[in-house]
DNA sequence: TCACAAATGAAAATGATTTTCATTTCCATA
DNA sequence: TATGGAAATGAAAATCATTTTCATTTGTGA
């Protein structure tokens, strides 16, 4: 195993939020900074396994990472227009957690998110 | 947009639990079933938008299918072996729509899903 | 300086999924 | 029954993220 490249971790912070690996190599190649994708894959699975930054799947399969530190949100997106808004989990956080445990589950995350029309829609 | 072909349905009922596109298409040609990959992938994304069944990611980023009873529910999977226990939504069904409404939306709708360690892996 | 391990990255390989496109199967209507 | 067009089919090629290979470079301690 190799060790995560620093500039790679600075990257994704910068990127605020959930970015790919791709993005990651992209985001690097339009500031300037010379790095071969193979090394961006490299470091973000080492960030990984160090238990750094969190990986989830978008829903075209894509890995996509994130600071592990990160403020955990989630999100109520409209239909209509796109528009997205940032909310606090509350009651889910929660209800993840002990449906988890209920079932003997350790180690666990959850994703959600809310879809309708907002009032402009 | 094609319909699906039922010997796909037919084939991921037997297949009982979870399986990708590419299992069931194996599934089938063992069985001496002709059919091509192309008619596999395009049944099962029928499938999935006509709410038949549900898909989800293995963590390969692979994508798995399974037949879904019509009531809603949310899952929980465990990220080793694969596990999925269906579980009732309880709580995050009122947590969605407050928080919807009480950002002007309508016409809600959500996704859940907690995964983790079950207790074998 | 030397030797050796770790890091790097270009290019090839992999593997799931999608797209293309020519062919076949259905089906309604004349 | 014949026929024309729509839908379904599948083989092959294309796509695209990710992994593997492997030769080269870099770092480090003796
Ligand atoms: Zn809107
Ligand atoms: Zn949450
Ligand atoms: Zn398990
Ligand atoms: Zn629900």
């Amino acid at each position: 195993m190799s060790r995560s490249n620093p500039r790679v971790l600075s990257t994704l912070e910068r990127a605020g939020g959930f970015a790919s690996a791709q993005e990651v190599y992209r985001l690097m190649q339009r500031e300037g900074e010379s790095i071969g994708l193979t090394t961006v894959y490299r470091s973000l699975q080492s960030l990984v396994n160090d238990k750094i930054v969190d990986v989830l799947r978008r829903d075209d399969g894509e890995a996509i990472y994130r600071l592990c530190g990160d403020a955990h949100h989630h999100h109520l997106v409209c239909k209509g227009c796109g528009d997205t808004v940032e909310i606090e989990g509350g009651a889910i956080e929660k209800w993840a957690l002990n449906v988890a445990k209920d079932h003997g589950f350790r180690e666990v995350g959850h994703t959600a998110e809310i879809f309708g029309l907002c009032s402009k829609c």
